[in-house]
DNA sequence: TTGTAGGCGTTATCAA
DNA sequence: TTGATAACGCCTACAA
């Protein structure tokens, strides 16, 4: 049957120049049936498909395409924890969902990749993968390494939430206004005694009560910039440090505020309205009223299940598109142009959770 | 300073044989010391290292690399929904993670696919991404375009949680086993009014009381299995399709059923956990006790936020295993294995939101 | 509209 | 231990 004779076992795919040649025609124009780069009459493009379907020819085959053309058609998308983490963030979840939508319009799909070295041996990485181009989310020291390495590939790279030198355009928030906003918000609500739950401050994720030396040396920047902004309204806020962004760590963080009936806060800002969510209900475990007895703040306005009817005072963030505006950005640098960084802004939302101090708790020290 | 003048700007990016040619060695020993797949002297690697720093050569071209050696040491993890909504469900999350984990044990990286054709004009699918294989997950009717792609190509798929043939190696869970126990135990305790709250029924997403017709039509396997066990046990439970699994979708499927209390379910099967805590959030709002008034059964066993002190009575599944299962299945494909489709068996946990059926309800109709 | 030829950057094979 | 050579499969000038 065939020219070469196939021991019916899968044998060697067809390639396109099997198929040109089965259809009699010249690779070229096999090619450009698949492609539709150029005009083929029809009755060629009816031969040159059948012959492919004869062989079993399911298109050209990308790797070839990808060497051919200098593109792979991919986009990194790099995270700095354990992906569990990243897709547990509702934050982090509406932005992959802006950044997949944006890279999928620009023709690229998306690959995973944590900067985590030491899983498989030849595990890929931002320095080895077949990407075009590659996008850092929360990027700090640690995925320092593996930016120089993308940088050295002449890859473009954008990051998000994150500091990679000027040449590198950023996709942010104005993390500072927001917060400084949240926090005169509370201070005009006449707290005094005000506590911060931070997001966490390094890889590390240590928990607990952070000292002057500690929050110097925070390393991940929207950390550090939300808390800079709260304690210049709040120098002597009690801060107390989360080990990610959950409900159960807002629990854990609101237990240690509330502890100490006379030295708890009358108001508590969080860093994350998981947090915020969690501290609510450390709040009402030890009997407190939100926001009569405590008044307690978010960060990103996203929907917080477990808070029951309470609408959270927080600062909405544009996480989706946050996430588009990088898919944009990584399409116009494959396109040559060099994006300015963006940054999005906050919108301030009153809601339940913080009211006027009372009476009482004015007097405290 | 360099042999070639280059113009200052960047020019064409340097190659092995560019950096052979620089050391004064052959394109195979240059070769051999970046993939380290045979002794090289030590003399001569350093020399080649030097040369490549020289001309900023940062390693093999992925692309060209790929082409060679067959691989691309990618796989696709191809998804029916939207991602966002893949990532909001827990399970799911659990899942990806394990997932990712095996694959990167494997050396391989997860591109996310979405099987949703019309966004991109040549954004990748199934059918041409430079993928070495596919997991498909929750596969039913409308993915199976993409599957006969893959499958065409002659790229190893597994599937999760659905149904690609006999060909294709499965994982998924004893979900029928599972669903049969919770009701079981809910029968024990002397339910007969009871009520299900199901995963959706296909892509549509249909809220609402489903008849008998509907549900013999349910196109998503998982929806389908669970079902079928729960009404054998009670056949004439009232079933009620929510729109997604999210604790919203529980809230509004829960005020339906406890919307007319002479009618009201003494207990509700929910096929997920959110759900559950859904519903348990819906009769708390209507003023039922949790078990006491009205039991509620999940499926899952994740870690739910917003119901408080309860704990949920439900079927843990093995999320991640499931996941690195798939890693592992797909290894075993590309090492020319045909891996046996697995079966995962959940854990029956007894919680506090089950209970015995109150003598006032034992006396309805 | 179709055909020809050269190269994209590697790596496997084999010989030296 | 190193080197020469031939694919890998496709695309795209360019010529016909």
């Amino acid at each position: 049957m065939s020219s070469d004779a196939e021991p019916a076992g899968r044998h060697r795919r067809a390639t396109i120049s099997d198929v040109a040649r089965a259809a009699g025609v010249s690779m070229s124009t096999a090619s450009v049936v698949f492609s539709g780069k150029a005009p083929v009459a029809e009755a060629t493009r009816e031969r040159v498909l059948a012959a492919a379907g004869e062989l079993g020819y399911t298109g050209p085959d990308p790797r070839a395409a990808s060497l051919r053309r200098g593109r792979s058609g991919i986009v990194a998308v790099a995270f700095e924890e354990h992906l569990r983490t990243a897709f547990l963030d509702p934050v982090k979840t509406a932005m992959m969902d802006g950044l997949t939508d944006g890279l999928a319009e620009l023709g690229s799909g998306v690959l995973l990749l944590r900067d985590e070295p030491g899983l498989g041996p030849d595990a890929p990485t931002l320095a080895t993968a077949p990407i075009d181009a590659a996008v850092l989310i929360g990027c700090s020291g640690r995925m320092r390494e593996s930016l120089d390495a993308v940088l050295a590939r002449g890859l473009p790279v954008v990051v998000i939430e994150g500091d990679a030198g000027d040449e590198v355009p950023r996709i942010e928030l104005d993390n500072g206004e927001a917060a400084a906003q949240l926090a005169h918000h509370v201070r005009a609500l006449g707290h005094r005694r005000v506590a911060v739950v931070t997001l966490p401050f390094d890889a590390e994720r240590e928990r607990g009560d952070a000292t002057p030396e500690r929050i110097a040396q925070i390393v991940l920047p929207v950390t550090r910039i939300r808390l800079q902004s709260t304690l210049e309204v709040f120098p002597d806020a009690r801060v107390v440090s989360a080990g990610a962004s959950l409900i159960d760590e807002g629990v854990i963080a609101g237990r240690t505020l509330f502890a100490d009936p006379r030295s708890r806060p009358t108001a508590v800002i969080a860093q994350s309205d998981l947090l915020a969510a969690g501290v609510i209900r450390a709040a009402e475990e030890a009997g407190l009223r939100v926001p009569e007895d405590v008044s307690v703040a978010g960060f990103d306005g996203i929907a917080v299940d477990g808070i029951g009817e309470h609408v959270l005072t927080t600062a909405v963030q544009p996480a989706a598109e946050k996430g588009r505006a990088a898919g944009d950005a990584v399409a116009r640098m494959l396109a040559g142009e060099q994006p300015a960084s963006i940054r999005f802004t906050c919108t301030f939302r009153e809601g339940t959770t913080t009211g006027p101090v009372t009476g009482a708790e004015t007097r405290a020290p």
